[in-house]
DNA sequence: ATTATTGGTTTAATAATGCAACCGATCCCA
DNA sequence: TGGGATCGGTTGCATTATTAAACCAATAAT
């Protein structure tokens, strides 16, 4: 097996940042960040990930700038793992997930968790506009391609 | 290893999205498919996939009901691979995706492919709001658990 | 009628992942 | 201060997933 094909070089933002973030582990793992989790015991018990999975995707999560590793607020000698401004910015990436499995993936009646707005208590909402406003879907739109790529 | 760990279960709505659409691939051959892809053939091209993994994942997108298998327009018996309308409402995160790219992953000067309104050729913004409109961000929102999930 | 293309399947090798055992450093507690 | 538990890993080995390449039947093109 050569090593599996980088992405990195793609002229396609969605095709770069699935080469960041689009392994198995590394959306759930955020995931658990935005829901608050911080410790490497944290996110193992939550995900059910082998250890040593979970140390590399920490890793490179962290050297992705996705997650930084500071001193836990309690004081301490110990480490968390927290979002940095760049690893919030995947929050419109997890809502729309949650949007979509919660359309489509659950029964009508199904409990599941739900984003809220914090002082409202009320769901949020994703829109996709163009400039004037207007909701725009997938039909409405196209990818222009950059003239030439190697 | 015992198979991976299926996500079904979890209350979750964007792990059961991950459950579905979070391996390595199956993102990458829906994000060709908004692109205009339906055939074996364009897919295997375009992403450099092997054949017999493009094969399974091909079937496990049609068999999750996010592509179908529809007859060519040009007639002949061969068959296509088409985004259903639960598909297409992956397109959320496929914008989402794009936006943390155009963001953080390309350099300043760098060109990457552009995802426009058709009718303005204005690039599209994706929004997330309260209810009453406001926008926001992570700190502003928190996930509500639901009550008892064995 | 012949050849090329499409859409796969099969096989064997390699890479990724999981599990369990281990380990040093810290933390908790008496 | 000592002793055990916990944390955050690392290591080795077994199992799965992915790959590349060869092969193939059915269709399409010439």
């Amino acid at each position: 097996m050569v090593a599996r094909k980088s992405l990195k070089g793609d002229y396609c933002p969605s095709a770069r940042s699935l080469d960041v973030i689009g392994d198995w582990w590394s959306l759930l793992i955020v995931r658990d960040a935005f829901d608050g989790l911080t410790r490497f015991g944290e996110f193992q018990k939550s995900l059910g990930i082998a250890k040593n999975i979970l140390t590399e995707r920490l890793r490179t999560l962290v050297s992705s700038g996705i997650l930084e590793l500071v001193p836990t607020s309690e004081g301490g000698t110990r480490m968390e793992y927290r979002l940095t401004a760049m690893g919030k910015d995947l929050f419109p990436v997890m809502v729309a997930l949650r949007q979509f499995g919660e359309r489509h993936l659950f029964a009508p009646a199904e409990e599941h968790s739900l984003l809220v707005d914090r002082t409202s208590g009320q769901p949020v909402r994703l829109d996709i506009k163009a400039q004037d406003g207007r909701s725009i879907g997938p039909d409405e739109t196209i990818i222009l391609k950059v003239p030439e790529e190697e």
